[in-house]
DNA sequence: CACGAGTAATCTGTCAACAATTGACACCTT
DNA sequence: AAGGTGTCAATTGTTGACAGATTACTCGTG
């Protein structure tokens, strides 16, 4: 409801969540990182009350951390709070996947089948790196997400989780091996979902993600973010 | 970290989130009830900011819906919605069950058992009525759940989802020849567990839960809450 | 020179007043 | 009489100021 319904409201709570969403992501604010609320209210030209109300959402969202009468900092989550937000990203997708097997419309089959193909044509796929998690890459996963109808689902995938795994995606999975590989994968998780077999699109998207996550786990090099700014 | 970190932060916002989710459960204030944040503060002996923020939260929560400048409503969800989160929860619980079978501890599966057995022999099961959504029911899945470990997947589980269920399982399940089946269900859950048998866990306790989904599917007899108050 | 008590500064938590928007009612026009 | 228009009350959205807590600093002492 959040990321869906914003466009329409203007309200400076609202504003705010999405601009300092995008704050975090974009790694201005950096994982660990004080906020203070007086500071960054006059930067985004409002009052303290409406930023509040963001930070509480984003809280919620667990972009943020509060520490009662300290202050909130952004995230910092460890690898293994990353690999938990994957297993979690993997059921929840597994069951999106499944579901779009036997609702999206034969139009968006095509559609599927055609931002696919498109990206692999010209660019990145055979050149090894910088498939995996191109906008190629988020464009399939998020239409097959949408595909599924689901409102609560589709909320909780793209409105929650996929920022902060945006956002905590460090420079994973430069494993040149794995954009070969995922692209397979998608091509497999495609032809199910063409099949209409919602079981096989289901344990497909698992395992693809599975694998994504593996990946994750081996290029645990970067440590932890700073724990100061 | 709502639910579990709640008891150490006397924070105005804290405690109406707390008071406030529990009046939406308990059912003092109806779904699709409008919620007056001037009334409302009044009536909790706060003020109206902090109220915004815990009405933030639940509106992310999704237990409140707001319309931008018009008002809060409390969540009056269709069928459909709420069959949608048992399918989210079936995903989400099929994951921590399969984690728990690898992380349990054998207290804590000794534990379980007797959670069971306990409940099974001193009341409901036999009667048919009432097993299902009893406390014992309740326990059985919360240990299993923070068996997992897995602090979001719990959090999201118990923080959020069964909050929004607890509060809109109508009476859901009366269907007496359930009770049986809801418990031998889980008595295969436990074996599984026991076997340390991750893969089966997850599989039953998703069946498990489809079962349940489906028994809600069937008693739609009950309409929706009336859209106003 | 290190350590601790006391104090000051800073920031979060909270409140009450102000501004802006909405929905309803009454009134006027056709 | 029906429809539109303008005004008004009520409620949400926002602000700035106050109170309480925590951290950091300073000064004195062992």
């Amino acid at each position: 409801m959040d990321v869906v319904a914003l466009e329409k409201s203007p309200s400076l709570s609202d504003q705010a969540l999405e601009r300092l969403t995008e704050l975090i992501i974009r790694g201005d604010i950096k994982p660990g990182a004080r906020i203070q609320e007086a500071v960054l209210a006059r930067q985004l030209g409002i009052s303290r009350g409406p930023l509040r109300e963001a930070i509480r959402r984003l809280e919620g969202r667990g972009l943020l951390v509060r520490i009662p009468h300290v202050g909130v900092r952004v995230a910092s989550p460890t690898v293994e709070e990353i690999i938990d937000l994957y297993m979690i990203r993997e059921v929840l997708e597994g069951l999106a996947c499944r579901l779009a097997a036997e609702r999206l419309t034969d139009e968006e089959l095509k559609r599927l089948r055609d931002v696919l193909f498109d990206h692999s044509a010209h660019e990145d796929v055979k050149s090894g790196t910088g498939y995996y998690q191109s906008p190629g890459d988020q464009d399939f996963h998020f239409q097959i997400i949408e595909g599924s109808r689901q409102v609560r689902l589709i909320e909780t995938l793209l409105g929650d989780l996929y920022q902060v795994l945006r956002f905590f995606r460090y420079r994973s999975s430069i494993n040149p091996g794995r954009a070969k590989a995922a692209f397979d994968e998608h091509v497999s998780i495609l032809e199910a979902l063409e099949r209409r077999d919602g079981e096989a699109a289901e344990r497909l998207m698992r395992e693809h993600l599975q694998h994504a996550r593996m990946s994750i786990q081996e290029t645990v090099d970067v440590g932890a973010a700073p724990p100061d700014a």
